[in-house]
RNA sequence: CGGACAGUAGCGCAGGGGCUAGCGCACUUGGUUCGGGACCAAGGGGUCGGCGGUUCAAAUCCGCCUUGUCCGACCA
């Protein structure tokens, strides 16, 4: 491609944006942004994410998936039979066709592909079946930021494999498990594969792959020394009691003491001492109806300790949570600042984490402004369910060896899903096995965001003077830039080079030395050609590696073999390290 | 969904009731320069986010709407 012609150009200022890959990207002309969360891609943008998509293609291909292609928009049935249609809130599109029928603008094709699938598969010799796509899905996110990172409408790699059973479910969740480890390491970007929550997918196994990053919105629990990685959504650790004799319950006067911190240097006493009850309030929605049920949530954790929402809201069943107001808190005969369920009447439910249940004479609310009950034990003075609800955080305890928990954050680029028979069940997708039993076919579903993994590498590879993404990603191989005033020997070189296969940006542009080095570092791709006077006088090329900005001194006669050679080595270095890792 | 800030040329910004709306970068033309974001000169480009109001007069003040950005969504 001649620079000249290109429909994109670079940024002089930098723009300034919350991430640095981010700022690279619009700078170096990859990506523009029209809308919150909407972005289009441009020509080297596009480039760099079809060549991400490349490496997927080859991958799922090797694991046996063959590639198909469903609407982004899917009538709203078949997300009512599943449910999702009203347990999911506004981050589902929806629109009326013109007959007023109720349409959905995709955000995931379990629904599509289910409906696809209960067609096709009759009997257990259909069985097993994967297919991907690379798609876009609208997600309607909040609070979308960080350029890439967190989008609206995004690409999207979703696979989904159907299986008559657990065996076969789990060998093709392995077989991902395997292939996402190579994909993203073909792409240069390291992850961690983490144990997740399943959220809006319902299921039981599942693991996230994790780009460790600062700029990243979720929280990752891991331990040194065993390797236990888990979100903190869903992160164990190990918590430690004191046995002792139940006292007596006490009511004694605590004036102006509304917070644990407070309580605490009042009495004397640690948080560890204390029962905390945190109010929440969760919609409950009945899948097959549609109908919304609130109920107030009443969790209580030790003082020392903070409630996890997700854990919360999955120990709860609700669709989703929020904090409770004061008047909501009220209604059910409990006193903000003083609380805790003994005494709690209506529309409510107490879950209880494990840290109070095993935990003796705790100093808890009374009610009663002003008052708090000492020596209080769960079953004698109040009931309620039994659940882990406390978030993991650094230092805490490994639930496996009992070392130190470390805590990072990160950004999920990939998912994969054990999804079982939730939606073959809901949606009628069964097969006759060799009795002639129907039974639910055993589903998975596993993605990748293609953009964002765009982004997390954006983040990765570059510096001050721009991006350095590597040669498999990168949207050209070689980046040809000529300061000669006559275009005879540049224009020739080009043409050789792309003769002999290879992708080059070619600078022809009538620029000054500076500029055409300025851009050419800040696009970065991998190899770079200068053709100079002084150089070419000595029938010489230079030859620029951006990734460590290493300078080679080619002879001019032999540049399209050196370079080819240039290509194998940058590529071998990738492919060096190609991580495989199956699940044990 | 709550809070704060912002919307003026392609990009980044200034101007805050008054006469022709500016600056830097980018762009066009001519000339000089030519291996690390050159210089000189002359130009082009604006429904001042939208609608309504106040006023002799609104980019400027007021109201509503809209779009974007950041923070929060939270421990009683």
């Amino acid at each position: 491609m001649r620079m000249s012609k290109m429909f994109s150009k670079t940024l002089r200022e930098t723009p300034q944006t919350d991430s640095k890959g981010y700022g690279l990207l619009v700078k170096a002309g990859f990506i523009k942004q029209m809308g919150a969360g909407i972005f289009s891609l441009l020509p080297l943008g596009f480039r760099a994410t079809k060549k991400i998509e490349a490496i997927i293609r080859e991958e799922m291909e090797n694991i046996g998936a063959e590639e198909i292609l469903m609407p982004l928009v899917n009538p709203a049935d078949i997300w009512k039979e599943t449910g999702r249609y009203y347990s999911i809130d506004k981050e589902l599109g929806r629109f009326e066709d013109r007959v007023g029928r109720d349409m959905v603008l995709a955000m995931t094709h379990e629904e599509a592909v289910t409906d696809i699938a209960k067609d096709e598969i009759d009997s257990y010799k259909r069985l097993p079946l994967l297919v991907f796509q690379i798609q876009t899905k609208w997600r309607d996110d909040p609070r979308p930021r960080a350029g890439l990172i967190r989008v609206r409408e995004f690409t999207m790699k979703d696979s989904y494999s159907f299986d008559k059973d657990m065996a076969g479910l789990e060998k093709v969740y392995n077989d991902h498990y395997k292939a996402y480890f190579r994909i993203f390491s073909r792409t240069g970007l390291p992850v961690i594969a983490v144990g997740a929550d399943s959220g809006m997918m319902g299921g039981k196994v599942s693991h996230e792959y994790m780009y460790l990053n600062p700029i990243g919105e979720d929280t990752i629990i891991y331990c040194d020394k065993c390797g236990y990685t888990a979100n903190r959504q869903v992160a164990k650790f190990k918590k430690e009691y004191k046995k002792e004799e139940m006292l007596p319950i006490e009511k004694i006067v605590t004036p102006e003491t509304k917070t644990i911190e407070d309580l605490s240097e009042l009495l004397n006493l640690p948080k560890s001492k204390m029962a905390k009850a945190v109010f929440m309030v969760g919609t409950f929605i009945d899948d097959k109806s549609g109908d919304e049920k609130t109920k107030l949530i009443v969790a209580i954790i030790r003082g020392d300790l903070e409630v996890e929402e997700s854990k919360l809201s999955n120990a709860a069943k609700a669709n989703s949570i929020r904090p409770a107001q004061d008047e909501e808190i009220l209604e059910c005969g409990m006193v903000p600042g003083y609380a805790s369920p003994i005494g709690a009447k209506g529309n409510c439910m107490v879950i209880v984490d494990d840290s109070v249940a095993y935990s003796a004479n705790l100093v808890a609310g009374a009610n009663e402004v002003g008052y708090h009950y000492k020596n209080t034990n769960f079953k004698r003075d109040y009931d309620g369910e039994v659940f882990d609800i406390a978030s993991a955080r650094e230092g805490f305890i490994c639930p496996e060896c009992s070392s130190p928990l470390i805590s990072s954050k990160g950004v999920e680029v990939g998912n994969i899903f054990q999804l079982g028979t939730r939606y073959s069940e809901k949606m009628n997708c069964y097969y006759q096995d060799e009795s002639g039993r129907q039974i639910p076919v055993v589903m998975g579903s596993y993605g990748i965001g293609v953009g964002r993994l765009l982004a997390c590498l954006a983040e990765e590879y570059g510096d001050d003077k721009g991006l350095k993404l590597p040669i498999t990603v990168s949207p050209y191989e070689v980046h040809l830039v000529s300061l000669l005033k006559e275009t005879e020997l540049a224009d020739k070189i080009y043409d050789e080079l792309k003769r002999a296969g290879v992708e080059v940006l070619y600078d022809d542009r009538k620029e000054s030395a500076g500029v055409k080095f300025a851009d050419a570092d800040l696009i970065g791709i991998p190899i770079r050609i200068t053709l100079g006077n002084k150089s070419v006088k000595e029938k010489k090329a230079e030859v620029k590696l951006r990734a460590n900005d290493e300078v080679i001194s080619y002879e001019l006669d032999h540049i399209v073999e050196s370079v080819l050679d240039e290509i194998r080595k940058e590529k071998k270095r990738i492919e060096d390290n190609i991580v495989e890792k199956t699940l044990d």
